[in-house]
RNA sequence: GCAGGUGUGGCGAAAUUGGCAGACGCACUAGACUUAGGAUCUAGCGGUUUAUCCAUGGGGGUUCAAGUCCCUUCACCUGCACCA
């Protein structure tokens, strides 16, 4: 009977004190692969997520090696933000020990799950040899220009006091404690990440990934073009007293304008406020909205409010035609201009808004508005006719379009401009447990980063972890530590309080592994060249419009500064499936019956568990979780186990010949696309082969077990010593012959009008004539009536048509 | 609303990319061994009127041939969501 907890217990011992997936700089012949899963977020323990996410990455970093690849497949533990944080808060737990606590747990249980990490180069990102580079990262950041404070709109949550990102506020929710997040203004860091927009859409473009999480990027980064057109604000009296712009999609409407729309938060409204003659109630709608929080906007999306601009108007250049201006929060601040154009015909908000405010109207494509605006996505599918429109009036849209653009550009007051709808990355954070900013404030010089010697400016020791009333961080209250000297001048400065998001240090950790011990770079260049981009890169798909994309915005910036030599971080990126509750949501501790690997573990052993888990479904696909089934995983390890009691011959038998190579072939197409479900299929199949004919040769068990080692490494490994003597995962992954992959002999489908009818035992290559003569032959009343057409797939299939 | 995805036995799922639908496993049924069976083995297992015909959410089409391609429609999931 096989005991797998003896033996898996000791191969895991064995891996570990031998250092079996240690990964070596600049081998001297194999060429490297570098897998990477995401590190672990240092919160508690592992759970059935973690066991459908790094099996896969594991599986293929150990056929990676056994095919002769130096791999490099390490992991860590993204430690700041708020587990460690909370548990701070609510216990008094110093983070520091938390973390540390955490990290021994979860790389020990990592070991349990059988996964082949290079422990040498494991990295923790609250550990200030890591976040030195973190905080060197950012300092050029700065220097390059592309980090500034600024006073903005920003997401803020009331119930952790702090301001967020556009990616921790997805929804409207707060991403950590998923309250309410209101809009407020604030000193904020910002990282250009704008900037980056079509860069990081390239490296969408040319990363391997689902198209659906293409779209997901794409969609987030929300690449739009249209044109910018500049309009003159005129007062009463008519005197211009300001120009603006708007961003329009729609430039084919600009005769349809009948007022413009502004962002109740917009500077123009202050700056001309002494011409607004309702200025108290422009003031009162300002304040009624910046209290709304993301969500109610959404969720009143039917009912629009405003307030308009008393005492000014805006002129629609096009045709000089005077126009009112009102505000509203269904324009946002933050996109585009924060101005719009508002054609109530052709636009369903602008239409609501106007028949709210009895705003008069103009048609200016030919269509049904009675009821509702006639849109772009129906008036450019149907390209109607325009109207109302001087010289355009009659072409169809599409044409209208292209000359009312060369119209604009050439009249001057308008260009074409792509718009993006991310924003800035936000980047501070009011809270003790993050990398503190490299910076100080010095009343003479202003902001002042602080030298590289000086690096890592380390988080002070406290007790207090609480943030302030007012929304500081718990860093302003440590007032030895916020007082210091200017770098530059010498005089007194006082350090920036806040730290920064929890998503820093996963923004470039891929690197870090590549020399992980380095104290004088954030990683050798040779080393980081050595071991290039990832070429696979596992992880939730949760990931993919937040960390994945700040990655690929900070590989792009350290490319631009010469730090990295490559562009794409990764190569290629899998998002990994769910583990589903039997509720159907996303399994976690939480979950009323979440269930932990470790429990299937220890109950059923490591190999019986990933097997099981990678059974149940693709490893993209969401999939439920149950113990049935388990049983049929349990059956065939013991069943592998007793292979050892029926090995008869040596080389591989003309029995198998067939079977054998193309279980190679499958289970390697399908590890190199993680396909483990189907995988475990072929053994399966193999497996049923070889019960049937009662015995497996020498060679054939050798190269069943290799190919079963990335999936069961403990089993194979303990069997492979057994027969072979040795060690497995110092053999080499076995190579399938073309010859062997089809059998001589087919059963050749024969279908009679399209309908299957039989099949045929015959030579692969037989010729048409050849198979009618045995068709004939075998089946002599198959054919009925005339033979009109025969159509024979050589290897594949005849059909015969018959009248 | 927009975008992407999914829909196949009682269940989890396969299908070489247009070529025998349901591989593999669970559950189930019958039998064997057994004091016993929640162990193991053997056989069966989409439906059916069983040498037949019908079946991949529904309807239509292209093709010698459709789960796979095209059109249309329904349902569910995920993401974004007043983005001008």
């Amino acid at each position: 009977m096989y005991d797998f907890h003896k033996v898996e217990e000791k191969w895991q011992k064995k891996w570990y004190e031998e250092k079996s997936f240690k990964a070596i700089d600049f081998h001297p012949t194999k060429p490297k692969y570098y897998v990477l899963y995401e590190f672990y977020n240092i919160s508690g323990n592992l759970h059935m997520g973690h066991m459908k996410g790094t099996i896969p990455a594991d599986a293929l970093s150990r056929m990676k090696r056994l095919q002769g690849y130096n791999v490099l497949f390490p992991i860590g533990g993204d430690a700041f933000g708020l587990p460690a944080e909370n548990a701070a808060m609510k216990t008094g737990i110093n983070p520091e020990d938390f973390v540390s606590n955490g990290m021994n747990k979860v790389m020990e249980q990592s070991r349990k799950l059988g996964l082949s990490f290079d422990w040498d180069r494991t990295i923790c990102t609250s550990d200030p040899s890591y976040y030195k580079w973190t905080q060197w990262i950012f300092k050029k950041f700065f220097e390059n220009g592309k980090a500034y404070k600024q006073k903005g709109v920003v997401n803020f949550c009331p119930n952790c006091k702090t301001v967020l990102s556009n990616e921790d506020s997805q929804g409207g929710e707060c991403d950590r404690c998923h309250g309410k997040v209101i809009q407020e203004e604030r000193w904020v860091w910002f990282l250009k990440m704008k900037e980056y927009s079509e860069k990081l859409l390239e490296n969408v473009d040319r990363i391997t990934m689902n198209e659906n999480l293409k779209e997901l990027q794409r969609n987030w980064i929300g690449r739009s073009e249209g044109m910018e057109v500049c309009f003159d604000i005129v007062s009463e009296s008519g005197k211009i007293i300001a120009d603006s712009k708007i961003f329009t999609t729609c430039i084919e409407t600009i005769y349809g304008i009948t007022f413009f729309v502004m962002a109740p938060e917009h500077k123009l409204i202050d700056d001309l406020k002494s011409y607004i003659t309702n200025y108290d109630e422009v003031k009162e709608y300002q304040k009624q909205t910046a209290y709304r929080t993301e969500l109610d906007r959404i969720s009143d999306q039917k009912d629009k409010t405003g307030c308009k601009l008393e005492g000014i108007s805006a002129i629609n250049p096009i045709n000089g035609a005077k126009v009112p201006i009102y505000i509203s929060d269904f324009v946002l601040a933050n996109y585009g201009t924060g101005i719009v154009m508002a054609v109530p015909t052709h636009d369903q908000r602008d239409y609501e808004f106007a028949k709210k405010y009895n705003i008069p109207m103009i048609q200016v494509i030919e269509g049904d508005v009675s009821e509702k605006a006639y849109e772009k996505y129906d008036y450019l599918k149907e390209n109607s006719k325009m109207m109302n429109s001087e010289e355009f009036t009659g072409l169809p849209v599409k044409e209208a379009k292209e000359k009312i653009i060369e119209k604009v550009i050439k009249l001057g007051f308008g260009k074409k401009q792509v718009n993006y709808k991310m924003q800035d990355w936000s980047f501070n954070r009011q809270r003790y447990w993050g990398e503190p900013f490299p910076v100080v404030f010095c009343d003479k010089c202003g902001i002042v980063a602080i030298p590289d010697e000086e690096l890592p400016l380390t988080l002070p020791r406290t007790n207090d972890y609480m943030p302030n009333e007012n929304g500081s961080s718990p860093l302003s209250k440590i007032d030895d530590w916020v007082n210091c000297k200017c770098p530059k001048c010498g005089g007194a400065a006082k350090r920036e309080t806040d730290t920064m998001p929890n998503w820093a240090g996963s923004s470039w950790y891929w690197l870090r592994y590549c020399d992980p011990h380095n104290d004088k770079a954030l990683a050798d260049f040779e080393k980081l060249k050595y071991w290039g981009s990832v070429d696979v890169y596992t992880g939730g798909t949760e990931h993919i419009t937040r960390h994945v994309l700040y990655a690929f915005f900070w590989q792009n910036f350290l490319y631009e500064i010469g730090a990295v030599p490559t562009r794409d971080p990764f190569i290629r990126k899998m998002g990994s499936g769910l583990i589903l509750d039997d509720t159907g949501k996303k399994m976690s501790k939480s979950s009323a019956n979440g269930v932990s690997p470790m429990e299937v573990i220890e109950k059923y052993g490591t190999d019986v568990a990933r097997l099981h888990v990678h059974f149940l479904g693709g490893y993209e696909d969401n999939t439920p979780w149950t113990y049935d089934g388990i049983s049929g995983i349990t059956n065939f390890i013991n069943r592998v186990w007793d292979l050892q009691n029926i090995i008869k011959g040596e080389e591989v038998s003309k029995e198998h010949i067939y079977e054998i190579n193309q279980l190679i072939k499958k289970v390697t197409d399908d590890i190199e696309n993680l396909k483990l479900n189907t995988a475990i299929a072929s053994y399966m199949t193999f497996l049923n082969v070889i019960k049937k004919d009662g015995f497996i040769t020498k060679e054939e068990l050798k190269t069943f077990l290799i190919l079963l080692n990335p999936l069961a490494p403990h089993i194979t490994s303990e069997l492979y010593e057994i027969v072979f003597g040795g060690n497995i995962i110092d053999d080499k992954w076995p190579e399938y012959n073309e010859k062997y992959l089809n059998k001589d002999e087919i059963n050749l489908p024969i279908q009679i009008n399209g309908k299957m009818k039989k099949t045929i035992l015959v030579s692969k290559e037989i010729e048409e004539n050849d198979v009618m003569k045995k068709i004939k032959e075998d089946y002599p009343d198959l054919i009925k009536g005339e033979i009109v057409k025969i159509i024979y797939v050589k290897g594949r299939i005849i059909n015969i048509i018959c009248k």
